[in-house]
DNA sequence: CCATAGTTTAGAATTAGTCTAAGTTCATCC
DNA sequence: GGATGAACTTAGACTAATTCTAAACTATGG
């Protein structure tokens, strides 16, 4: 018998490496790419592999946990918030904040008129300068 | 106004291969790579590189001739529409098209309220299936 | 002409991410 | 209580997109 580790719900597969990768995301509040999980996951798992980070995130994002964000710039970023929700990035300091508009729906529409498009999903992205960077 | 013209104004470094880049770009309907827009230009320009398509870009980029679309998915694409917009891409066939929200202002405005951000843009992406697929 | 600043070129380097093949884990069946 | 086999992990090779580097080229101005 296993001295730990009894999951059978929804998340069978939630392997000790899944687990690290899922903490490191869930215990941060900003949005860290899959250079930075390993970095920290491996401070947890020593061994763990950067394929095994990517495969984690794979399986996370499959079953829900976590949330990809891929901007142009550079690597992917993970989110622990899963829900439907837009982004603001500081063309100054390049943070990323989430926020939600709940016209988002509408809007949907609106976009799939204009495009002609079955509408899956909108994401709303706006670029400006966060609070902190305009204080300066 | 004609197709194209001569200013010399705002484009006074526009070399050959730079002008080449730029006419690969107005002349296509869809949004090609850089790697699309190096086999084009070379059938105009053989010898042309794939580091002079890249600094092209920038410059044309820079001086507001085209621009550029990342999203995560492979590589940026390029668009001959330099007016603020937004796009819709199929979740099936990956095609890309654009379209414009009239509503812009105004969900820039929301945006910014709820993020805290001073507003400099805002760009939306609506995910779905396009009408050609659709139809399958 | 000659200097020189800017541009182009080919190829090397970098970065993010995926693939592969071998090794590990672990539940389960007999 | 060991054999089996599927799923997972690992290290490192590989790929694709983009940037960097250093040499060669190309106007232009004095």
């Amino acid at each position: 018998m296993g001295p730990e580790t009894q999951n059978r719900t929804t998340e069978e597969k939630l392997t000790r490496q899944r687990e690290a990768v899922l903490q490191v995301i869930r215990s941060r509040e900003d949005h860290p790419t899959a250079s930075e999980i390993f970095q920290a996951a491996r401070l947890q798992l020593p061994t763990i592999s950067y394929a095994t980070v990517y495969n984690s995130l794979r399986f996370l994002k499959e079953t829900g946990l976590v949330h990809e964000i891929k901007f142009g710039d550079g690597a992917s970023r993970y989110d622990r918030e899963t829900e439907r929700h837009d982004h603001a990035i500081c063309n100054e300091c390049g943070k990323l904040v989430d926020f939600d508009l709940p016209q988002a729906a509408e809007l949907m529409q609106a976009a799939a008129r204009k495009s002609k498009f079955k509408p899956a999903s909108v994401h709303l992205t706006l670029r400006g300068v966060c609070p902190e960077c305009r204080k300066t």
